[in-house]
DNA sequence: TTGGTATAGTTGACTTCGCAAGCAATGATA
DNA sequence: TATCATTGCTTGCGAAGTCAACTATACCAA
């Protein structure tokens, strides 16, 4: 009775536990580079993602619904995000012309400098605490991996 | 120098992937895995997995600081957490005989049944949206690569 | 003993974020 | 055209979590 309760706990631990690594790698990366992050640049890790992604997008610019959901940040999130960052000068809003319910977050090029100026040191951050930890191979099959795992409504992600 | 520009961007995209994917799947899967915990039994997955450690811990008591490191909390978090679950019953304060200063938070009798009740449906969840994604050997292998992540001033995890 | 430092824990002020509710614009249907 | 559902976005509110400051205890060393 004893051995069948501990081989249940022992199962459920086995199963759980990539899960749970991710959980605390999450919780104490995402602290650390942060905190650099904050430090250096005044930045939140979720600013530098809103930065990031539209760097990255044609024209510098996104729907604002499309990148909640590529951040996986709720609508409030994303309005709440982005006052700070227009705040700050870094992204400014555009109207849609062609639907008036859309409005666009458009990086300014302050936006886009900064996102420069914040992105060497951060991707330095990033390969210390996570990169350097795997070869070439390992990281590839680790994005694979993870790649597998559902967003859910995330419909806009182009991660 | 447009390629120059374009060939970098897509190195930076490439050293991120797996980084940007870990952070976007953990978005996405905690928000749902919560939602449907706090549905299901009022638990957050953050009390949850205080309810975990506590219950696979020896005598099902911790250090209430050794908590914390372990679930990724400040020490702040982990009394606010705690104030909920004692609330509600399912854990206790213990004083600690030889050091004054430490408190246990121990799982009571209600705890027990209680982690035991929302185990079960939380398994299946966690199956479901991670387990269901990865073949047994590629579970083991994630779990080799996000074990090497770096936990930081979490010296007390036993994940 | 006394003084200094480190550790465990709590509290107050603050930030971040999600949900529910609401508004305005759009699109589909009768 | 009139109606109704859907979509994009914002706001009020509350939950959760951090940092800084504080208390109390423990340990160490002169």
């Amino acid at each position: 009775m004893m051995s069948q309760v501990l081989s249940t706990q022992t199962e459920i631990a086995q199963e759980h536990r990539a899960w749970i690594r991710l959980l605390r790698a999450h919780a104490a990366l995402t602290r650390e580079l942060s905190g650099r992050l904050e430090a250096a640049h005044c930045l939140s890790l979720r600013d530098y993602d809103v930065l990031v992604q539209l760097h990255s997008a044609p024209d510098r610019r996104m729907r604002r619904i499309d990148l909640a959901r590529t951040v996986i940040l709720s609508p409030s999130g994303i309005t709440r995000l982005l006052e700070g960052l227009e705040r700050s000068g870094w992204v400014a809003k555009h109207h849609c012309a062609s639907d008036a319910r859309v409005t666009y977050a458009v990086l300014t090029e302050a936006g886009v400098a900064k996102f420069e100026e914040a992105h060497v040191t951060h991707l330095a951050d990033v390969e210390e605490l996570f990169g350097s930890r795997f070869s070439g191979d390992e990281h590839d099959r680790l994005a694979e991996l993870l790649g597998r795992l559902p967003l859910l409504d995330a419909g806009a992600c182009n991660a």
